[in-house]
RNA sequence: GGCCGGAUGGCAGAGUGGCUAUGCAGAGGACUGCAAAUCCUCGUACCCGAGUUCGAUUCUCGGUUCGGCCUCCA
């Protein structure tokens, strides 16, 4: 079954064929860094690493090319860096990096290229002079700004005409605009704020025309697939469009438009006024990266997706269960199950591939031989490899993270400690267990489950969990 | 006002013009010194109305409701 997608531009599943096997292109918009990313701010970059390790394994690693930007010049850090009194390059330094720990916490595969805006300053002049002279753009009080009139196709993606824009209560028209819907390209730039050097003046980009610019650089004129936040279709991309193809004599610019839906905070509109705004760093601080991103993968990504409490549990829970199945089994090395590509090449169906693989659990938990259990283990390990889950060891995950022994710190002393203890506890519940003594047994099993660590006797012996 | 997307069992969440989703929770059973894990069995469903059809949760229309966007704002 080929690989189909929903494109925004036609509100249709397509089948999928990439301009150039050879070198799949996909271009998806990165964060503004002015402060700590958003749960809201994962959703995209989960699940487009979903779809770049889906089309690394169908067109191979070194054909496909992942570009995801990092806006770096924008009102918004302006106003972050006054009101922390910081550098505005301190400040974008910082938050980059506290993204980039962010997006590998959650498992993420970094893109193959992260342009940065005030890098592409030079190419985002280049494009707004080739506009200004074809005829799509013009200076106005050192403004440079879109003429949407120039542009006949203006509104193919968000499927909507100039004069339902115009309609909208909320255009405020500036004076300098030839038309309402207008947008800007380059604006003046004073002393106290970041600016270049220009024909029209020192100043800096509008939003717009960073993605246009870098894209271009990076991926060509035209290319495959462009992703990004359902917010973003209007005006961000609509804008994008108009201002690549016009420079562009026309060529068609990104092909397939995919957008992931909202998301939503234990039934409400995630805002700083209600109170439950959630960073990814908070959401770490509730659970480990893999249980969020099952978490977030458990909805399909064009639908609505509602964040609780209940929802990670339940993939903690799910995570659980996977891990001890493949506990101390030795995965036999296997294909990606068909089952589990054909969802996710049926539009990313990544709640069914979850299903599926809940299927294959229960294959590996009622298997009766051993090479059916590396069998079955060795296909849910695969399962999980394009959704980027189930990958890391099971004792790593059931008695909590990983422990790094080069890292010399009391806290890791201590956890190595911990497990010293443990293990002495649980020598002393056997020798308890072997002399029938059973009250001393259970009084070690309940010690132990107070502080969180579940015994569990198996065949080959006691092993230990934390407590989901 | 305009454009767009949702609405499935207690919850999460797929899918289909007639036939088991899957997971959690719940009920019963097996296994077990206890526990954990696992297995087996079992409820409860497709927002409302009309239409198309032999038959609709699935298609069409209308309504209700939730959510997003409507210019510098992810």
């Amino acid at each position: 079954m080929p690989l189909s997608l929903h494109n925004t531009l036609t509100r249709k599943k397509e089948v999928f064929a990439p301009i150039d096997a050879k070198k799949v292109r996909m271009y998806v918009c990165g964060p503004t860094v002015y402060d700590f990313a958003h749960i809201g701010n994962a959703r995209p970059v989960i699940v487009f690493d979903v779809l770049y390790r889906l089309l690394r394994h169908v067109y191979g690693e070194a054909h496909v090319r992942y570009v995801r930007n990092i806006t770096d010049v924008d009102d918004k850090i302006n106003a972050a860096a006054k009101a922390n009194g910081e550098n505005i390059r301190d400040l974008t330094e910082r938050t980059a990096k506290e993204f980039h720990a962010d997006t590998k916490a959650l498992l993420c595969l970094e893109p193959d290229v992260e342009p940065r805006a005030t890098e592409h300053i030079a190419e985002m002049i280049a494009m707004i002079e080739r506009l200004i002279a074809s005829g799509h753009a013009y200076e106005a009080e050192k403004h440079v700004l879109f003429s949407v009139q120039a542009d006949k196709d203006y509104g193919k993606l968000s499927h909507r005409n100039r004069d339902e824009m115009i309609a909208g209560a909320r255009v405020e028209v500036a004076p300098y605009k030839r038309d309402a819907a207008d947008f800007v390209l380059w604006k003046p730039s004073p002393d106290d704020l970041p600016g270049w050097d220009s024909p029209w003046g020192r100043g800096r980009p509008g939003w717009h025309i960073e993605c246009s610019a870098m894209s271009e650089k990076h991926l060509g004129p035209s290319f495959d697939i462009h992703g990004g936040g359902l917010d973003l279709i209007f005006p961000h991309h609509e804008n994008e469009i108009a201002q690549s193809e016009c420079a562009h004599g026309g060529a068609p610019f990104a092909r397939y438009w995919l957008h992931n839906g909202f998301l939503m905070v234990e039934g409400a509109k995630m805002s700083k006024s209600e109170g439950n705004f959630r960073t990814i760093r908070d959401v770490l601080g509730e659970a480990p990266g893999e249980a969020a991103r099952f978490a977030m993968l458990m909805g399909h990504y064009r639908d609505p997706l509602d964040w609780t409490s209940e929802r990670l549990m339940q993939a903690i829970y799910g995570l659980d269960r996977f891990y001890m199945a493949l506990r101390g089994i030795d995965a036999a090395p296997a294909a990606i199950p068909v089952r589990v590509l054909e969802a996710l090449d049926d539009d990313l169906n990544t709640p069914l591939a979850i299903a599926r693989l809940y299927e294959l659990l229960g294959e590996l938990n009622t298997a009766n031989t051993t090479a059916d259990k590396a069998r079955w283990a060795g296909e849910l390990r695969a399962g999980g490899l394009l959704l980027g889950l189930l990958q890391q060891d099971s004792e790593a995950w059931l008695q909590g993270e990983t422990i790094d022994p080069n890292e010399i710190s009391d806290a890791v002393v201590k956890r190595l400690e911990e497990r010293d203890w443990i293990d002495e506890q649980i020598r002393l519940r056997l020798a308890a267990r072997q002399t029938k003594n059973f009250a001393e047994a259970d009084r070690i099993r309940t010690d132990l489950a107070l502080k969180g660590i579940i015994l569990e006797d198996g065949p080959k012996g006691t092993t230990w969990r934390r407590a989901g």
